[in-house]
DNA sequence: GCGACAG
DNA sequence: ATCTTGTCGC
């Protein structure tokens, strides 16, 4: 696989991609679904990328991998799976079974040309793939509703693109979209089945987690 | 031309 | 993303 050299390439790459996506409630069986996020070492220039596969609806983890990589593309908004991407899928491919879902740290169709990488990566693996990210990228949208599940519509050029989300009471939402065979509405709804405690899914955080610290907390004991 | 701008 | 201590609030 190829990867570009300039956003120019980066951008041909992404229409060329777009058209591929699924943005629809398809069926596949549903017993996995995996967190994956990177982090960077020196300077940036090194990738780190981890994928932590939990159970569902259990949420508890069964497998993971990490792999370590040559950044090749610098950060900038609109392009971030050229940086990520590549150490991402290293990690994927570690795995002895493909996880049913991937959950990802960064926008899904909620992208200037619909591509974010959530949805890059599911057309590249064929995983049905949702994008859960911490901060918005584009679109714009009403007042969440403070309460848990709380949402409204994020809305680019006339066309819903995603959810903004509110986990949990009193915290900043999450901005949900769908990466690949996945529709608006599931998106959202899968990304709450993930919720527990706290403001993001339990497979953003473990594999954050394994990312930076190379470590997979553990579960927190019921009271 | 002036802002906005995932991680 | 990453560099870093204490601090505010439930």
């Amino acid at each position: 696989m190829e990867w570009p050299t300039t956003t120019h390439e980066g951008v041909a790459i992404q229409e060329q991609l777009r058209g591929r996506v699924i943005v629809a409630d398809e069926d596949f069986p549903l017993r996995t679904v995996a967190g994956v996020d990177a982090g960077f070492e020196q300077d940036g220039t090194v990738a780190r990328a981890a994928v932590v596969v939990l159970s569902f609806p259990d949420l508890a983890p069964v497998a993971h991998a990490l792999a370590r990589s040559p950044a090749l593309f610098p950060y900038i908004p609109g392009f971030l799976s050229f940086r990520e991407a590549p150490a991402i899928l290293e990690a994927l491919a570690m795995l002895d079974i493909p996880p049913d879902l991937l959950i990802c740290d960064g926008q899904g169709i909620a992208h200037p040309r619909r591509l974010g990488i959530a949805s890059h990566l599911g057309v590249l693996t064929g995983i049905p793939a949702i994008g859960c990210a911490k901060a918005l990228l584009i679109g714009r949208h009403d007042l969440v509703p403070d309460e848990r599940g709380g949402r409204a519509a994020l809305i680019h050029r006339g066309e819903q693109i995603g959810y903004v989300l509110r986990t949990r009471p009193g915290v900043k939402p999450v901005y949900v979209s769908p990466g690949h065979r996945v529709s608006l509405d599931r998106a959202a709804n899968l990304v709450m089945s993930c919720i527990t405690r706290y403001r993001l899914p339990e497979t953003t955080r473990y594999a954050h987690n394994l990312a930076s610290h190379g470590t997979i907390p553990q579960p927190r004991k019921r009271p």
